[in-house]
This record gives C-alpha cells, structure tokens and sequence, in this order.
DNA sequence: CGATTGACGTACG
DNA sequence: TCGTACGCCAATC
C-alpha cells in the first residue's frame, strides 16, 4: 500500500505514468481504473493516449501491466514485438490466453483501492 | 481555431 | 456473444 500525493496538477501524461509505475509485479490494471482515479473517469481514451508515449519516459512505464477494461493486451501492438507484452506479463506471473488476462478479477490491480490520496 | 485521431468504455440492436 | 455507434478529452494536424 503505498500513498501518493499530487502536489499540483503535474501534466495528466506524468500522473498516469506515475500511476502506471506503481503498479505491483504480477497485477494489471486498467486505463478506466487509471483515469478515474486521476479524478477523470471520462478520460480513459486519454491514458491511453499517454501511454502512446509512455516509450519516451525515463524510467521506463510497464505499459505491459496497463489493459483495457476486458483485459485484453490492446497494447501489444505498440511494443517491438506483439509476443512482447505478453511474455513480459507472463514472465511477472500473469497467464495470458489469446490477448487476454486470465484471472483478471485476481490479477486486477485498482489504484483506487490501493492508493490514497492525501 | 476547427477537424481528426485514439493503447477506452458504455450503450444498443 | 458480437459488431457498431457514440461520448469523452487531450494532442496533433
């Protein structure tokens, strides 16, 4: 359980990215989950948006543990390679059959529940 | 400044 | 269950 707290409204792009990094080893979490708890449910289009450049980031974000509502590996495509993603999440110990999460509600990581912020 | 785009999500048939 | 339509919002053209 770690806490977080934004000073200012740092750029939307660094706040998912900070959330994204805080993303425990062997759990995936959601761009809506993400957006909402950045206080804009309705932006979830936009994390994903800013995961587009999430490469460019220093350090790195394990955009690998950030899916879509469905669980499903969207993303892969942006990596190198499409096996990429998957190997990496599975590599994490998350099982992953056709693009998809198994056990998503157990590997589901919901900054809402595990972050607060002050 | 208006139009288009998108690693989403929800609604609808 | 699956495909299509639409809304949202920031970035880009």
């Amino acid at each position: 359980m770690a806490k977080l707290k934004f000073e200012k409204q740092n750029d939307f792009f660094q706040q998912v990215y900070q959330v994204v990094r805080l993303i425990p080893k062997g759990k995936v979490t959601s761009y809506g989950a993400i957006a909402k708890y950045l206080g804009s449910a309705k932006s979830s289009r936009v994390v994903g948006y800013a995961m587009n450049n999430s490469h460019a980031q220093t350090p790195p974000v394990p955009a690998h543990r950030v899916v879509n509502r469905n669980g499903m590996l969207t993303g892969k495509h942006f990596f190198a390679d499409e096996k990429e993603m998957q190997r990496l999440l599975e590599t994490e110990g998350v099982k992953v059959k056709k693009d998809k999460v198994l056990n998503f509600s157990i590997c589901f990581w919901d900054p809402m529940l595990h972050l607060q912020i002050e």
